[in-house]
This record gives C-alpha cells, sequence and structure tokens, in this order.
DNA sequence: CTTCATACCTAGACACACTAGGCATAGCGG
DNA sequence: CCGCTATGCCTAGTGTGTCTAGGTATGAAG
C-alpha cells in the first residue's frame, strides 16, 4: 500500500507559493518569508537555494540569469507544472490542517 | 544562530493529543487518528511505534504492559513533561499555520 | 484449515531541513 | 585602508522523522 507522505516539504509549497505571486531570486523569497510571516519563518540560504534547485529540477520553476548592479541574480518564475504542483499542494496542506485540528483541537464534547 | 524546527514532528503532536484525550495503546491511537480523519491519516505501525518509543524516551509518555484476551497491550499515558510538550507543541502548530497561511493562501488584495 | 481483527515489533531507506561554512560586489563610516 | 552591512549566490554534511517492508503472536469466524 503507498501511501502519500503526511508533510510534502512546507518549504516546497512556500516557495511555490512566493513564486505564483512574483517571479522571484532566491534572497527575495527569503525576504519574502521572513516578511510575511513576521519574521517567523527565518530560513537559511542553504536551505532556499536546494530547494530552488530541487524544483527547477522537479520542472515546477524555470530560471534566468541576470547581473544587477554587480550581482548575479537567478530569477525563478512557476511553469505549467509548477501550478499545477502548487494546487496540488495547497489541497494536501488543507487537507492536513483540517485532519490535525480534528485531532489536536478536538470538538469540546467528543467522548468518542 | 540557533533555528527552531520548522516542523516537529507532526506524528509526535498528533499522538500526544490522542494520549492526552485518553490514555491508550498503539493500536487503539492507530485507529482514533484514521476515525478522527476521515480516513486521511492512515499510519503504519511502523511509524507509530518508533513514536511511541521515542515519546517514552523522552519523558514524555508512561506506559503499563497488560495481557488482553491473550494478547499483549501496551497502554500509553501523558506524564507531566508530555503535557507541557503537547502546549508547547501546539503553539508551534497554530504558528505554522498562520504563518503558512499568510503566504500560501495570502491577503486577497496584497499587491505589496 | 484460512482469513481477518487485534496487538506488538524492527531494520533500513529516503527525503528534507538545518548547520556550517564558503564565494562575490557595492556602499558607508571610521 | 579596514570592517561592517546589505545584497546576491553556492555547497557538503548531519540529523531527524516518516515510510517501506517485513516480521511476531492470539483469538474468532467461516
Amino acid at each position: 500500500m503507498k501511501r502519500e507522505p503526511m508533510l510534502a516539504g512546507p518549504i516546497d509549497l512556500m516557495v511555490l507559493a512566493v513564486v505564483d505571486r512574483r517571479p522571484s531570486h532566491g534572497y527575495a523569497i527569503l525576504s519574502a518569508l521572513r516578511l510575511k510571516s513576521g519574521g517567523r519563518l527565518d530560513l537559511a540560504e542553504g536551505t532556499i537555494y536546494p530547494a530552488l534547485y530541487r524544483l527547477e529540477q522537479a520542472g515546477y520553476l524555470a530560471s534566468d540569469a541576470r547581473t544587477v548592479s554587480g550581482r548575479s541574480r537567478r530569477t525563478y518564475r512557476l511553469t505549467r507544472a509548477g501550478r499545477t504542483a502548487l494546487r496540488e499542494r495547497r489541497r494536501a496542506w488543507r487537507d492536513l490542517v483540517a485532519s490535525m485540528d480534528a485531532i489536536v483541537h478536538g470538538a469540546a464534547g467528543d467522548h468518542g
């Protein structure tokens, strides 16, 4: 029996979501995550760049390298497959949250 | 800089929550998870038992073995430290959900 | 006898996030 | 000049947790 992984990389989902909103480079994704989470999501470069390579390898992202103000910058955008993956992972995340809420926060009065 | 892990084992949290509600043995925890999630959380024994040992090793659970109807049964209950850990993990989960919601579902009209 | 439900157990594989570094340019202040 | 900060990128290795793929056993029903 083949099980769906319980949580398929929270960071993948977040990266896809950020890039979906606007094509972005690695450093900008880190900034966006830190900003939007009120500082809670404070990822290291060692986390984000392998995630970006992985997602590009998987065909979910495509990238273009440029030099901006003397610095190389690699901007990623979502592919068609990436949009599909994003939708799927959003669904999986919502499912997991719903399942965990039922268990972790539970309905009061549930004496099964 | 020491980062808090993004998600400290969803299964640990679920197990603690189930056992908090009622002291339980492994098989019963699996059943409860499957039931309360509408079949979505269908864990294998290979997942639950190491998790139970780990949590007991960490001092969050304590157990008693009995024989019921010819079958050995090990019932786990939450320790005081386990209650503290449960509270902490609930908080961490809520934080992660909030952070991810801000990013993955985003506020409509957020064009920042 | 076989199958299913109820119980438990374990080793190894795999994936991913984190740690701990490293490289570089540009600008500012001392 | 140097040191620090901000902006960009990169990589190897470690640790952890979940999944896979098995295994054990008893009792009941067909």
